[in-house]
DNA sequence: CGGTTAGGGGTTTTT
DNA sequence: CCCCTAACCG
C-alpha cells in the first residue's frame, strides 16, 4: 500500500484528522508520495472517490498522482476522483452544466484589448505621467483579476495613484474589452475561474476533502474558489521558498496566514529531503537563508551515497558557455532524459538548443512556444476556431491575411460582408447567402467586373464563386478571390463533418493549406540575398507537414471540436516534443527532478532578472527561483555563467546568487566591474 | 489617404 | 520569431 513507503513525518501528515491541514513540504521531501498517501488513507477510510478533489498546478502533475493511485486501487475508483488544475477542473464543471465556454488564447485577447485601447485618446489627460501601454494595462488587469476581489479602481489606484488622470480611460477600455469579449463569445483563463466561482456559489459542491498541491502558488482568485466550495476538510501542500508566481498574483500569505484564517488548523512539516545530495542542499540553503523565514525550516539529508560538489562553470562569452555545456552533456554518462538545462529567461533556450543540435544531442522543450506558436499550427487552430465559433472574427482575420493583398482591414470588411449576406450569420453568408447586396464600406475603391475575367481562376472555382456575392465586393481581386474560393471549397467539404481528426485531415490535405505551406516554406527558405533554395524549401515544407501530423494526432483524441480546441488552450503547452535533454525555464521545471542539472546564464540582469524587478518584482522572488532551479538536481549540479555577449556587446557581472552560494568569493565581486 | 508590405529591432515567467 | 515603423502601392 502507498502508506507503507512513507516516513514518519509523511505518514503523520497523510493520516491527519479531517480539518484544515497545511503541509510545509520543502523541495524533494516527498510531497507527491504524501498526497498519494493521503488520498489512499481517505479512500481506505471509506470516503467516496468523487468527494475528493485534487487541485494541482499542471495537468501533468495530476495525471502522475492519479497514475500512482491506480497501482493501489481499481481504475474505476481512481477515475472518479476529481483531479486537475484549477482551470481544467473548473472547465469540466462548466461543461457539465452545458455552459457555453470557448476559450481564447491569451495573446489573442491581448490583441483584442489593444485594439480597443487604441480607440481612446490618452493625450487629453492633463498630466506629465505617461499612460500605461495597452499590453501593460492588460497585464495589470489580469493580475488584478487574479490577485484582488476589490474593485479594479481601488486596487489600481492604491499602487498607481499618479495614474488617477487616466483611470476613467482605463476603465472604459476594460469595459469595452469585457463587452466585446462577450459579443465574440470568448472566455479567458481568468473568466474560467470567475465563472466557476459563480457556478459553485449557486450550486454548492459537496467535497469531503480538497487537496491543493503547490499551495504557495495559489492566488487570491484560486483561494477564493477553494473557500467558495467550502469543503469539510482541506489538505494544502506547499513550500513558501518555492513561491515563484507573484506575477500571476500568487499570494504567499495563503500559506503564512493559513493558521489564522482557518481556526484550529494543523501545520505539518516534511523536512527530510530524499532528492538531492548534501552539498546541493547546503548550497540551496545558503542562498535561501537570505530570504525572510515564515516558518522555521531545517532540512535533513535523507539521501545516501556519493556526493559531488556543485561546480561553477565560468566562460568569457555567452555562446562559449552554451557550447561547453553541450560538450559536457555529450560526455556525460547520465541518460539525456535525466539531464536538464534550466534558465530564467526563455531567450537562453535558443542558444543552448543550437549548440546541442550541433553536437547531435537530442533535446526537448516544452511544447508551448515552439509548437502552438508556429504559424502553420496557428492557422489550423484559427481555421477550426472559426468553425467552432462563427463570431470569431479574429480567427477569420488571421486566415485571410494569408490571402495576397489582404490585410486586417480588408479581411474585416469581407467578414462583415459575409455576415451581412447571411443576415447576421457568417456561416449562412458563406454557405447559402440570402442577401446579395454589398454592405456599405469605408472604401472608395471600386473595382467592378472582376468576374468573367478570363485569367481569373480554374473553372470549378469560378463556378463556386459565380454564385457567391463576395465576388462583387469592391475589395475583391483575382488573387484574393482565388484564396476565398479555396477557403469556400474547403468549408463546403467540411459542412457535415463533426469529427475533429477528420476535419484536420481534410484541411491539411486541402488546396488552401498547400497555399499556406507554400507561402511559409518559401519565406523560410529565403536567404538574405532573396534567393529561395529549393531543397531548403522542401525541408521547411516537410517540417510543416510533420507538425500538421502531430496536430492531427492530438485531435484524434477528441470527439467534439470545441473540446479539442479548449484542451489545446488549457493544456497545450504542457506537451513536450521529442526526446532527450530537457530544456526548461525555472518556472517550467517546478515539481520536476533530474540527475544532472545545469543552471545557465547566472549573471546580474539575466538571473536575477533585474528588468522585472524594476517592474515590481523583487529580489526575494528571484532568489526563490534560484532555489527552485538548484533543488531540481539529484546528483550533479552545474552553475554556469558568461561574462560577455558578443552579439549584443554587453558585459556581465556574475549573479549575486553565485556569491550567496559561495561559489564566488566576496573579493571577486569587487574585481568584476562594469566596463 | 488608407492599406499593405518589407525590413529592422527587441524578447519574463504560466494556467 | 513577433511587433513596430517607414516606404510603397492603388
Amino acid at each position: 500500500m502507498a502508506l507503507n513507503g512513507l516516513n514518519a513525518e509523511q505518514l503523520q501528515a497523510a493520516l491527519a484528522p479531517i480539518g484544515h491541514n497545511l503541509i510545509i513540504a520543502s523541495a524533494g521531501t516527498g510531497k507527491t508520495s504524501t498526497i498519494v498517501g493521503r488520498i489512499t488513507h481517505l479512500l481506505r477510510s471509506g470516503v467516496e472517490p468523487n468527494r475528493i478533489l485534487l487541485l494541482t498546478f499542471t495537468n501533468k502533475a495530476a495525471g502522475e498522482m492519479i497514475a500512482r493511485l491506480e497501482r493501489y486501487f481499481p481504475k474505476d475508483v481512481v477515475s472518479k476522483i476529481e483531479a486537475g488544475t484549477f482551470h481544467a477542473v473548473g472547465y469540466r464543471w462548466l461543461k457539465a452544466k452545458n455552459a457555453n465556454v470557448i476559450l481564447k488564447q491569451p495573446n489573442e485577447l491581448k490583441t483584442l484589448f489593444k485594439s480597443i485601447y487604441e480607440k481612446y485618446n490618452f493625450s487629453s489627460a492633463n498630466t506629465d505621467v505617461s499612460p500605461f501601454s495597452a499590453l501593460y494595462l492588460y497585464d495589470l488587469y489580469s493580475l488584478y483579476q487574479n490577485a484582488s476581489l476589490e474593485l479594479f479602481e481601488d486596487w489600481f489606484l492604491e499602487s498607481y495613484p499618479d495614474h488617477q488622470p487616466f483611470i476613467n480611460l482605463y476603465l472604459a477600455v476594460i469595459d469595452g474589452f469585457e463587452s466585446e469579449k462577450i459579443s465574440y463569445g470568448f472566455v479567458s483563463f481568468n473568466d474560467l475561474l470567475l465563472r466557476t466561482i459563480d457556478e459553485v456559489k449557486t450550486n454548492p459542491m459537496d467535497f469531503y476533502e480538497i487537496l491543493v498541491d503547490e499551495y504557495q502558488d495559489t492566488n487570491t482568485l484560486q483561494s477564493s474558489l477553494v473557500d467558495a466550495m467550502n469543503p469539510n476538510s482541506l489538505f494544502c501542500v506547499g513550500d513558501y521558498d518555492q513561491s515563484i508566481y507573484a506575477f500571476n498574483g500568487a499570494n504567499i500569505e495563503n500559506i503564512s496566514t493559513f493558521s489564522t484564517r482557518y481556526k484550529g488548523a494543523s501545520v505539518f512539516t516534511l523536512a527530510t529531503n530524499y532528492r538531492s545530495t548534501a552539498s546541493i542542499l547546503s548550497l540551496a540553503n545558503r542562498v535561501i537563508e537570505h530570504n525572510p523565514r515564515i516558518y522555521p525550516k531545517q532540512l535533513k539529508v535523507g539521501k545516501e551515497g556519493k556526493d559531488l560538489s556543485p561546480r561553477l562553470l565560468a566562460y568569457h562569452e555567452l555562446f562559449e558557455q552554451y557550447h561547453a555545456i553541450a560538450h559536457s552533456i555529450k560526455t556525460s554518462h547520465i541518460p539525456s532524459n535525466d539531464i536538464a538545462v534550466i534558465f530564467r529567461n526563455n531567450s537562453s533556450a535558443d542558444g543552448v538548443e543550437a549548440m546541442l543540435r550541433e553536437l547531435g544531442i537530442p533535446c526537448k522543450r516544452k511544447g508551448g512556444s515552439s509548437f502552438f506558436d508556429a504559424r502553420e499550427v496557428k492557422f489550423l487552430l484559427d481555421f477550426l476556431s472559426l468553425i467552432a465559433n462563427q463570431k470569431d472574427i479574429m480567427a477569420f482575420l488571421h486566415i485571410f491575411e494569408y490571402g495576397r493583398g489582404v490585410g486586417a482591414a480588408t479581411a474585416k470588411e469581407f467578414y462583415q460582408a459575409l455576415v451581412h449576406f447571411g443576415d447576421g450569420s457568417f456561416k449562412r453568408g458563406l454557405y447559402a447567402p440570402i442577401k446579395t447586396d454589398i454592405p456599405k464600406t469605408t472604401s472608395h475603391l471600386t473595382q467592378a467586373g472582376l468576374f468573367g475575367d478570363e485569367e481569373l481562376t480554374p473553372t470549378n472555382q469560378k463556378s463556386l464563386l459565380a454564385s457567391h456575392p463576395i465576388g462583387r465586393h469592391p475589395k475583391a481581386t483575382p488573387e484574393n478571390m482565388e484564396f476565398f474560393s479555396s477557403y469556400l471549397e474547403l468549408m463546403k467539404s467540411l459542412y457535415d463533418e463533426k469529427n475533429p481528426a477528420k476535419m484536420v485531415r481534410k484541411i491539411v490535405a486541402s488546396k488552401l493549406y498547400s497555399t499556406i505551406v507554400d507561402q511559409l516554406s518559401t519565406a523560410r527558405a529565403r536567404a538574405k540575398n532573396g534567393e529561395v533554395d529549393s531543397s531548403n524549401k522542401t525541408q521547411a515544407s516537410e517540417r510543416i507537414y510533420q507538425k500538421a501530423k502531430l496536430f492531427l494526432e492530438l485531435s484524434s483524441h477528441y470527439k467534439e471540436l470545441i473540446r479539442f480546441l479548449n484542451a489545446m488552450i488549457l493544456g497545450g503547452n504542457e506537451l513536450t516534443q521529442g526526446d532527450g535533454v530537457n530544456l526548461l525555464t525555472v518556472h517550467a521545471s517546478k515539481g520536476l527532478e533530474f540527475t544532472e542539472v545545469y543552471v545557465v546564464d547566472l549573471m546580474e540582469g539575466r538571473f536575477p532578472n533585474t528588468k522585472l524587478m524594476s517592474r515590481g518584482g523583487d529580489l526575494d522572488e528571484e532568489r526563490r527561483l534560484f532555489y527552485v532551479a538548484v533543488t531540481r538536481a539529484k546528483e550533479k549540479l552545474y552553475l554556469s555563467m558568461a561574462s560577455y555577449d558578443k552579439n549584443k556587446k554587453i558585459d556581465f557581472k556574475p549573479s549575486c546568487f553565485l556569491y550567496e552560494a559561495r561559489m564566488l568569493k566576496g573579493e571577486e565581486m569587487k574585481e568584476t566591474k562594469e566596463k
